[in-house]
DNA sequence: CAGATGATTTGTGTAGCACCAACCATTTAT
DNA sequence: ATAAATGGTTGGTGCTACACAAATCATCTG
């Protein structure tokens, strides 16, 4: 058997997502705290710069979120001003919810004050690698194999439930 | 200044692994459920893989966890037989927390059978790439520049507090 | 010997959820 | 038009994962 290690591990990254989003989210907290967010909140403003127009039930969905749940959230963004929800024009029973300005402004700033949380976390890793590792979590988090599904904007034959 | 369109957003991933994390999370429980483990067990035991023979407080300190919430932590995966505690020679005090051979192959097989999990929530991503954000999260995990203070093995002159 | 320190146990409290039920407003099916 | 389904909202219950405090024991260190 001259060959090597035949790749010894699973090499998974569930738990390591776990372990770096907990020391991001704790020391997130007490940088975003001052601001009047917390962690969920940018979260679902973050999906919100990219889904806009997304209706309730798909953040829900995309946020992995009970429906109870995300209007409670949505009622403290709406209620700071940076979301706003309309009625959809074509199911008046949606809502369409937006990033207004103010909150496409505050999450950037928020952001930008993250910027010494993300360096304590992601300390052993150099500007490209960071930059690297902002695109991966950006693919996928948006281009989700459920999206259609999740989105709630599918028309209606969704999904045969081949998942 | 010609310069394009000056790096508009911020491109803070704390948000992203909030996202991806929990996506990850929620998926991982029912793949997990019937191991007999949760997430937190994963994390603990993949942190201890890398750490091995690190003291509870130098875990409580990895994991961001209270001290006490370790020790049920641990009871537990002792009690399943998945690690072992000794009492450190040099200070009979402290616990050296060890993967027991049992733990490291049940780990393996957990990280097996989270493959169907990553899938969903990484499905955006190709296997290379997949491989590059394991091994930065990886990075980022253990070669944190707190690592002397939280590993509590430094000898004495830790540090200056100067974080 | 007198503290400090690591681990443990036993509380208590809180936040972030899931889940249920009831309720509008609106849309769709009959 | 009336019934049923759907999106959103509210209020309530309960669980889990924590943090934090206090008391105990074993051990180390001054």
């Amino acid at each position: 058997m001259t060959a090597g290690p035949v790749d010894q591990t699973e090499r998974r990254s569930g738990a390591l997502l776990q372990f770096v989003a907990r020391r991001m989210r704790i020391r997130s907290e007490s940088v975003l705290a001052p601001l009047g967010l917390r962690p969920r909140h940018l979260v679902a403003l973050t999906v919100l710069r990219d889904a806009d127009g997304i209706s309730q039930q798909g953040l829900a969905s995309s946020l992995q979120l009970d429906g109870t749940n995300v209007v409670g959230l949505l009622n403290e963004l709406e209620s700071a001003g940076l979301i706003e929800r309309r009625r959809a024009p074509e199911d008046r029973r949606r809502h369409v919810v937006r990033l207004t300005r103010n909150g496409a402004k505050r999450l950037n700033e928020a952001e930008y004050a993250l910027a010494g949380a993300e360096d304590e976390v992601l300390g052993a890793l150099g500007p490209a690698e960071r930059d690297t590792l902002y695109d991966l979590l950006r693919r996928a988090a948006r281009d989700t194999p459920v999206t259609c599904a999740e989105a709630a904007g599918c028309t209606e034959e969704d999904r045969p439930e081949s998942y």
